[in-house]
DNA sequence: AATTGAATTTGACTTAGATCAAGGCGAATC
DNA sequence: GATTCGCCTTGATCTAAGTCAAATTCAATT
């Protein structure tokens, strides 16, 4: 019945972002890159190293050492509660920047690891050797991120505070869209690099309702999934449903 | 059956937060404060401006003017979708900051409103003029704000994506308890700044369910309420319930 | 290619919470 | 003090989503 849905999946050598879509870049420029001074870059910044899936970056509340920007693959940040389950808070995809927080609080917020193996940069930043102008640059590129990073998590809460889970599916998948084209990835046709549960774990239902919700888009002729590829097929339907705007 | 609960509401002059209580106070050290520069922070911060309840503070999208710090009394801020519902992102009470994100942005991310007339102080932030040296402080003091920001708004996470709203309630009072206390305020017994609407709206759920639960903690003997005015009376208990541990 | 184990789908059943609709209470206004 | 309006509570009913369990598919490994 399914036509296999075969789409790249983001741990491709293909799909890696190059570094002026990074969101490292602004902070890479400003430790050496506009001076021209590579040799202090490539002190600082440590690129493109392999991670495994599975692998965890850091731990929630571990002493913060590194900036990560994710080059290719997939990765998760949650929080870990006291009876032992997790609560995702955010996925990263290349270009995006992982650990932030940490910068200026000293340790990690959250935990961070790996859904799809892929590469990373990495930034020390705390042994950054910089005059105040550039220090001045650098804290104000680190304001911009963290306001955006505001923006986006607010975002977040009409994904979850929405009634309906089809809702919440519907602007989930045109977020993860509209992120994967921003860094210059195919928008309609892409791979989940994260299962059902970690989806159901991000928008806080059961991952049989995902599963249950995800046929009937289909069934409705709206989306076509097969196991983690997905194709958008009616973008507009979809934008329609997660604004509640009646058909 | 209901013993009167008289709570002090955070717009009593009582409850103004001292300056060094305030979220805003780094930043005023650096625009003055520190080199005892009186009339230059007068230039910048404009200070205990009232403003009454239903007041908008600034519209989503809208050009960046002020940093605000709440005095007294309490706000909301919200998202408006395309269909006019809105969704509430975080609600802001004494010594917090208001609109913090909209400076690096250059506008604001969301809307902000009044819920409970009081004062606040507003800082002209993009006028300052400030040495290279102090610009840095300034925007690490930012930067750390706004790491604490993403760090908060991502806790929501817990509190809207958990199963039950008993939990999300449990959270929710315990939030606010804590809120109040890092103020300098009584953390036991307050008044709700906001009607049940609000609360139901913030965290995903009808406001009859908001009532049904609240009524039901109160049979349970967890909280006391009446109205607005609200104690809680096993908060040991409450903590069980926001982190899942059976009893 | 065969085997194993995990991830996903599907089904049957149960339940928490939404919705609709009255009724009660309290604070502001006259 | 009476009146009004908006907020809050309570009840009855309905439905979307949770839970438990079995079946199926997929992917990793030998």
């Amino acid at each position: 019945m399914n036509k296999k849905l075969t789409t790249i999946p983001l741990s491709s050598p293909k799909s890696e972002v190059v570094c002026n879509l990074c969101e490292l870049f602004g902070l890479c420029r400003v430790a050496g890159l506009n001076s021209g001074d590579d040799a202090r870059l490539e002190r600082i910044v440590s690129r493109r190293l392999q991670i495994k899936r599975g692998r965890m970056l850091f731990a929630a509340g571990e002493k913060f050492k590194y900036v990560y920007a994710v080059k290719s693959g997939a990765f998760k940040s949650y929080l870990l509660m006291e009876n032992g389950c997790e609560q995702i808070v955010d996925f990263h995809f290349p270009g995006e920047l992982i650990g932030l927080e940490g910068m200026a609080l000293g340790h990690y917020a959250y935990a961070a690891s790996v859904l799809e193996s892929g590469s990373v940069c990495r930034m020390r930043i705390t042994e950054l050797p910089l005059s105040d102008t550039e220090l001045m640059q650098f804290w104000q590129r680190q304001a911009e991120a963290l306001s955006r990073r505001v923006h986006h998590c607010q975002s977040a809460f009409l994904l979850i505070g929405s009634k309906s889970v089809e809702r919440s599916l519907a602007i989930f998948l045109l977020n993860l869209s509209e992120r994967f084209v921003e860094r210059g990835l195919p928008g309609y046709r892409f791979r989940l690099p994260m299962g059902r549960e970690d989806i159901a774990n991000y928008l806080g239902v059961a991952n049989e309702t995902v599963s249950r919700v995800l046929t009937r888009m289909q069934e409705q002729g709206l989306i076509a999934v097969s196991g983690r590829n997905i194709q958008l097929r009616v973008p507009v339907r979809l934008r329609e449903l997660a604004c509640c705007i009646e058909t």
